[in-house]
RNA sequence: GGACGGCUAGCUCAGUUGGUUAGAGCAACUGGUUUACACCCAGUAGGUCGCAGGUUCGAGUCCUGCGCCGUCCA
């Protein structure tokens, strides 16, 4: 056994082991058909990001889920990867070549793609350098990208099939165009904000009634050069004698229908409507209904065109907005202008609101969205939390069709060839198929990109081989798929959860729905934000380096800190201090590891059942068994939590078990016990069989430290015997392990541990509250009751080590020192100085006070026939008991204070 | 407008089917060079559980209404 140094130092620890565990292939999925399947995909962060406190919690997360999988003696697998991030990285690209002063027109498609691919390759894959520190105990081997040949292969055959089972069109139709990216967007890329602006209202003359004017609410006045009709109510009285007519178009000059609509909302506005069908989803419906033409008066980047006029074309949209509502002025036909607060969708990534615009789009129509429906509702999916459901239902209840392509180079490119000088609309001159035509010199392929969603909604089965059978079986498809637990945010319910569930119902094939669902559990964690609860961004520059936090407190540190302050399912405010907390509790691991080994040598640790062989039953004491009897609570606690997803709450009473108990109180209890020939070597047994647990419990989440110490203290039969391959027990399994050696432990044994304990406490704050220095062995005198002097006589030296007592005589009640009532007797301080009269006074007095409240509670709760008569018997003599005793020392307090 | 979540100690949060005196960590305060750990130890203080009703022998927990904060959907 080596020497252990003083303090924790993550940073050699944690290289050294991950090279070993790489060099041993500990994370290799390795199909075992007699051992359980575990598998996890890790949801693919951008290939040229870098870690953020959001992948430190969902990737800790899913570490701790597979190497407990690993515990359990399954076989495993976690599969890395990374997605090509169509429109974030394009950008970057075009933004580079930009300060070249050059486009990626002036590269042309097929440069610009292997520029891009330079710059994936330059900059990427530091993602997973740095998930390697912190610990992530991927099948590195196993990586996956979205734009992998493969990959990319199972993107276009996905495509097809859809294509060929009827799911995919090509439509001129209403889309979120982004005005920067030059793409159209989903829905689901498109944020609305509450934006500040002005609603105008302006008058068209009516055509047919020379002199009248019919009023018309707005908030774009820069799309009047659009308007192709001005619709109302059809129940609207007011307006209700203008239908049919026509009303002049001031700009340009041209009149237009007045038409009736029951989309039209009478309470907006002045209840009419100017109908825009180029520009606004609900105008170009009614547009639809109507047979409106459609007047489309911008560019693609938003600059109006010649379409809106001379004075117009050319101006970006908001500034066409402002000189629009100055020329309504001009005219005489602006009424009023009003503030007004709506919401205004915003591109997810440009930041710019989007322009509705008509265009030509390839949409899908979700497949096996009632069996979506079905698995989660009938729990074959489980969410955690599981209120998720509602809103994966309700969003699949109101599902709308996909916009897939985009207007983008950097992705996939959309399998579908139109026939030279042949109709593009007309599907009988397409060809959709992965290879491509025979003849490509007589087709023109599609020019757009898949949405990237659209490729990784096949990651669960894509990344496993899918759709090549060879490359099936290479990869043990059918021994990992259908998948275990998927770990990701709330935040993309829609754009992937949802849709990896339809692709792996729609592609998957099988019998039951069990077989074809991509996974079986999804934990959502929360969003991390910062200390005021804002959410993290680059902007506001609160967002911390994970990697700093790592070399400043280590990886188990920063993992074990972010675990045990983040809530189940709820959103996680970070400070440094928890991170902070984490690190202490590594280096208090490692000290109780470093005492025990400064306590002497082991014997034999390297099998759970060599330790327990080292306990003699005959000197395994009350204490001994109180710590026992918590060990075995605390893994059922652990294994009870972790199956429930609750990690934070399983860290807890990790945290609660080895510094609470076993460090506060049975360590130094050892100390005592050490003294005597008799208890020792039972006493270290027990320890080594309480760190040997704790460092198992604790491995999910502090992989380093725990894998450290377990070469370290001996655990481990080999220097190849690594943590993760043992087995972590049941209490059930422990106590019946210690059952066989012949400790058979007495429930009655904690509580009067707990009583134990509850004294030492009543004599240290004694002293404490008197001044007497802690170390300063003072003594005391016990009026005992029969548990005070049982054990009392039991555990005399332990009992004066932890109290700093030097004696603590049995006797009668005094009247000259300071004293306090205990669960075993009264206990006197003596000073050998006179009392303080009115401290004591005071303190005892507070002691009254609170035991009278408890006493009143008591009484008139027992005092009611109904809760005597309703209330279970075991809850009436829990209130009697208690009662007996608050009584008994209340008369305690008051003789005492009497006696002063 | 609808749905969901939160409101418990100064801060961050536990509190599982209603049941004995509502807990923990951090911060604060007091004291401490104990046979590991100051990244530590011992102790103290701090709460009308958002508000108002209701059900119940009994409510932080269940029901109804309201308020504030947040998220998502329209």
């Amino acid at each position: 056994m080596a020497e252990i140094a003083k303090a924790y130092s993550p940073k050699s620890v944690e290289a050294k082991w991950y090279k070993h565990w790489l060099e041993h292939g500990c994370f290799e999925g390795k199909a075992d058909s007699d051992r359980e399947s575990y598998c996890i995909m890790i949801p693919p962060p951008n290939v040229t990001g870098r870690l953020t406190m959001g992948h430190v919690l969902n990737n800790t997360i899913q570490d701790i889920l597979i190497r407990r999988a690993r515990q359990q003696g399954k076989a495993t697998l976690w599969l890395p990867g990374t997605d090509h991030a169509g429109i974030a990285t394009q950008s970057r690209v075009e933004r580079e070549l930009k300060a070249a002063g050059k486009s990626r027109h002036d590269l042309g498609r097929e440069a610009f793609f292997q520029k891009a691919c330079e710059w994936r390759d330059e900059h990427g894959g530091i993602i997973f350098e740095q998930l390697q520190r912190l610990g992530a105990s991927c099948d590195w081997g196993r990586s996956v990208h979205t734009l992998d040949d493969d990959y990319s292969n199972a993107v276009i055959t996905s495509f097809v099939k859809l294509y060929e089972r009827g799911y995919i069109y090509r439509g001129k139709r209403m889309v979120n165009w982004c005005p920067i990216s030059l793409t159209a967007l989903s829905d689901e890329e498109v944020i609305m904000k509450p934006q500040k602006g002005s609603l105008y209202k302006m008058r068209y003359p009516v055509v047919e009634r020379p002199g009248e004017h019919l009023e018309i609410s707005t908030t774009r006045p820069e799309t009047i050069m659009g308007d192709t009709a001005v619709a109302v109510h059809p129940e609207d009285e007011r307006y209700k004698h203008l239908i049919g007519l026509h009303c002049m178009r001031p700009f340009p000059q041209e009149p237009i229908p007045i038409i009736a609509d029951e989309a039209v909302e009478r309470e907006f506005g002045t209840g009419a409507l100017k109908v825009t069908p180029a520009h606004d989803k609900v105008d170009f419906e009614i547009g639809q209904r109507h047979k409106l033409p459609s007047r489309d008066v911008m560019h693609p980047d938003g600059r109006l065109n010649e379409l809106a006029g001379e004075e117009f074309s050319g101006k970006d949209r908001f500034e066409a907005r402002k000189l629009a509502a100055q020329k309504l002025k001009e005219l005489d036909l602006l009424v009023d202008v009003e503030v007004y607060e709506n919401s205004v969708g915003f591109s997810e990534r440009a930041d710019v609101p989007v322009e509705p615009r008509i265009s030509d789009q390839w949409f899908l129509r979700y497949p096996q969205v009632e069996e979506a429906k079905q698995v989660v509702r009938d729990g074959l999916i489980r969410f955690y939390p599981q209120r998720w459901v509602k809103t994966y239902l309700h969003w699949l209840d109101n599902i709308q069709d996909w916009c897939i392509s985009r207007q983008l180079w950097w992705g996939h490119r959309i399998p579908v060839w139109y026939r030279k000088g042949e109709d593009r609309k007309d599907p009988k001159h397409w060809h959709v198929s992965v290879e491509g035509p025979s003849d490509p010199e007589n087709w023109e392929q599609e020019e757009d990109v898949l949405d990237t969603w659209a490729s990784s909604w096949i990651w669960p089965f894509a990344t496993l081989g899918w759709p090549d059978s060879e490359a099936e079986t290479a990869r043990d498809f059918h021994y990992w798929y259908p998948t275990s637990d998927l770990v990701t945010g709330p935040d993309i319910i829609f754009f992937w959860v949802s849709r990896m569930i339809m692709a792996g119902l729609e592609f998957m094939e099988g019998s039951g729905l069990d077989a074809r669902i991509p996974f079986k559990n999804v934990y959502f964690t929360g969003i991390i934000r910062d200390a005021q609860g804002r959410k993290m961004s680059k902007s506001l520059g609160n967002s911390p380096d994970p990697i700093e936090l790592i070399d400043k407190y280590g990886a188990d540190g920063l993992r074990f800190g972010i675990m045990s302050i983040a809530p189940q399912g709820q959103d996680v405010l970070f400070s440094e201090g928890g991170v902070e907390q984490g690190r202490n509790f590594c280096n208090k691991l490692w000290n109780a590891c470093r005492f025990r080994q400064l306590s002497g040598d082991v014997a034999v640790n390297d099998s759970l059942a060599a330790i327990i062989g080292r306990i003699e039953p005959e000197h395994c004491d009350a204490m001994d068994q109180a710590i026992l009897a918590q060990l075995a609570a605390t893994l059922d606690k652990v294994h009870k939590d972790l199956d429930a997803f609750e990690f934070n709450s399983a860290a807890q009473a990790i945290y609660a078990f080895f510094w609470g108990d076993f460090c506060d109180w049975y360590v130094e209890v050892s100390k005592a016990k050490l003294q005597s020939d008799m208890k020792r070597s039972t006493c270290l047994a027990i320890q080594d069989l309480c760190l040997r647990q704790v460092l198992l419990m604790l491995h999910p989440y502090t992989p380093f430290i725990t894998e450290e110490l377990w070469h370290t203290m001996g655990y481990a039969s080999s220097e190849t015997a690594f943590i993760q391959n043992t087995l972590l027990e049941q209490g059930g399994d422990l106590l019946a392990l210690l059952k066989e050696q012949g400790v058979v432990l007495n429930e009655a044994v904690v509580d009067r541990i707990t009583a134990l304990r509850e004294f030492i406490s009543h004599a240290r704050a004694l002293k404490a509250q008197y001044r007497v220095q802690s170390k300063k062995d003072v003594s005391f005198q016990l009026a005992s009751n029969a548990l005070g002097k049982e054990v009392l006589q039991a555990y005399e030296p332990v009992v004066l080590s932890l109290a700093g007592a030097a004696s603590i005589a049995l006797g009668s009640d005094r009247d000259d020192c300071p004293a306090v009532v205990t669960p075993l007797g009264t206990l006197y301080l003596e000073l050998g100085s006179s009392v303080d009269i009115v401290a004591e006074r005071e303190r005892l007095n507070k002691e009254l006070v609170r035991l009278e409240k408890a006493i009143r509670a008591g009484e008139s709760k027992l005092k009611s026939p109904e809760f005597l008569q309703k209330a279970p018997e075991k809850i009436v003599q829990g209130a009697r008991d208690q009662l007996a005793e608050s009584q008994k020392q209340r008369e305690e307090i008051e003789r005492l204070l009497s006696s002063l």
